[in-house]
DNA sequence: CGAACCACCTGACGGC
DNA sequence: TGCCGTCAGGTGGTTC
């Protein structure tokens, strides 16, 4: 899925280009898209105004009136597009005419993805929302140290674990891990203090770098206006196992973490 | 508590 | 061509 920066590109995207517009009709090609009673959801947000978008952790936040939070996540193919006139797609999900004729859509190939609406309130009795950590562009190094620093889980499992740090995803924690050349399967609690320091500083790096250039698409992600990403041709290790590291030409190594695809450089890092 | 699986889905790609 | 296995920006559940 897009991670922090793709969710944050197109939280900004959609901010400026439908703030202020009214949702006038929902269609639901795919209910099962919707958490929760579909028939609900349609009642909740059909006639609400969009006052502004925003992003927390992977999650993107519409903010409608009268007050309700309309929360989206993409998961790894989910998208929300903002067109001008109708477009249909294969993978269209869910779609918001909006009163101005444009339409925001949810397109979502492999389905993982989904929308909830929340009354005020509601939100904090999520348990995905409220066990969140905290941003990593927002918060403290002192902080990001201490939530690594006694645990005897391996790092990049760490980085992965929304409720440690939130946002951080597969492209991101193996990309932090080589700038700050830590192996990723290193247990937390031996790493010392200043180099989890180190890896706080890359991974806001790349993290800023990323929004700046539009996050990162491999096959499906696309900001809001439909545009792909350039921070893939960024990438140091990201989907490059066997290849050659771009700093020591060492071929880089592929292996499993958390149960996921895991590239990093044995030379580089250690 | 941590890790290893599987599940949820569709599609792209490589090997034969 | 086509069939088959593998893999993919994420999370959740189960089991050991």
């Amino acid at each position: 899925m897009p991670e922090l920066p793709e969710v944050e590109v197109i939280a900004r995207g959609l901010n400026s280009s439908v703030t202020g517009r009214r949702i006038d009709r929902v269609e639901a090609l795919w209910p099962t898209s919707i958490r929760g009673s579909a028939e609900r959801f349609l009642d909740l947000v059909t006639g609400c105004t969009i006052d502004s978008v925003s992003r927390r952790a992977k999650l993107l936040l519409l903010e409608l009136a009268p007050q309700r939070t309309l929360a989206v996540h993409l998961k790894m193919t989910g998208r929300m597009v903002h067109h001008e006139a109708p477009t249909p797609a294969k993978h269209d999900r869910i779609r918001f005419f909006l009163d101005d004729g444009s339409i925001l859509t949810f397109a979502d190939m492999r389905r993982f993805g989904y929308l909830a609406v929340f009354l005020p309130g509601e939100l904090e009795l999520w348990d995905f929302y409220n066990d969140l950590g905290p941003e990593p562009l927002e918060m403290t190094v002192e902080a990001f140290i201490a939530r690594f620093q006694d645990s005897k889980a391996r790092i990049k499992a760490l980085l992965l674990d929304q409720r440690i740090v939130a946002g951080v995803g597969n492209i991101y924690a193996d990309e932090s891990l080589f700038l700050a050349g830590i192996k990723p399967q290193s247990v937390a609690k031996d790493i010392e203090k200043a180099r989890l320091a180190a890896l706080f500083a890359r991974l806001q790096e790349v993290l800023r770098r990323s929004i700046q250039e539009n996050g990162s698409s491999i096959r499906n992600y696309r900001d809001s206006g439909g545009n792909a990403g350039a921070f893939q041709n960024l990438f140091q290790v990201y989907g490059r196992g066997g290849e050659p590291c771009l700093h020591c030409g060492q071929l880089l190594d592929k292996i499993k973490v958390s149960g996921r695809s895991t590239v990093f450089c044995s030379v580089c890092q250690s």
